[in-house]
DNA sequence: ATATTGCATAGACGCTCATCTATGTGAGGT
DNA sequence: ACCTCACATAGATGAGCGTCTATGCAATAT
């Protein structure tokens, strides 16, 4: 894979190949997946609101009729932002409050090729 | 959407609503669009590679055959960064060549809530 | 106890997307 | 002219995802 090397002669071939740290699909799959569960408007806006609350929490009620979306959809996208590790659930009583994962979209920015 | 004024009596209510900016819906649909083009493994490892490669450009042939995928599905993804701006295509001569266009990825990393 | 409220889960449906095979196009070489 | 090589496009297919309705569950209120 190093074909920088002193002397390449061959113009007429295609020498291009990567010489750095070409990311392997294991680290390129975990990365994908990450950036999926924030790849979406509706996930997007959910962040951009939680992290907006005073104290960077929110339970779902002000989430959802803030979203024009059912109920069980907004649910459906905290838990992937859960999964994902970008959101903290934590039921209080009888509402549930997500808080922002902070050092998790600060990852996310830093490992952004 | 203010709820946090002087007095906020009421406990028995849900108030945790949102005080900055919340991203309005077309914002964080074009956000979404840029990180979906971006969120997928083999479309990162095409990032990695060309931005590991001299002067930060590739042509196909090297890509297509480091990745184990066919050459279309090369194709389609440089097409889906193209699109999405993350890449510039070159055609000279015989082969096509990508390069990064660097500002794009800075955008994502700053507007990434 | 019973009802109500806040939220999660289950299942279904339509749409998008990643990949393939097959084919088209355009530049170079013989 | 013809062939070959590098790449793009078209169409098909299967998997995944976003959304919904319906239902379950736990905590509070009556």
């Amino acid at each position: 894979m190093e074909l920088i090397d002193g002397n390449q002669s061959i113009a007429d071939d295609c020498v291009s190949m990567t010489v750095g740290e070409p990311l392997s699909r294991k680290e390129a799959e975990t990365l994908a997946t990450a950036l999926k569960a924030v790849a979406d408007p509706t996930r997007l806006q959910l962040l951009s609101m939680i992290s907006g609350s005073p104290s960077s929490e929110a339970c779902v009620c002000g989430l959802t009729e803030a979203l024009d979306l059912t109920q069980p959809t907004i649910s459906h996208h905290l838990k992937v932002l859960v999964d994902a590790g970008f959101l903290t659930r934590d039921k209080r009583g009888k509402w549930a409050w997500y808080a922002i994962v902070p050092e998790r979209l600060d990852v996310l920015r830093g490992l952004l090729p």
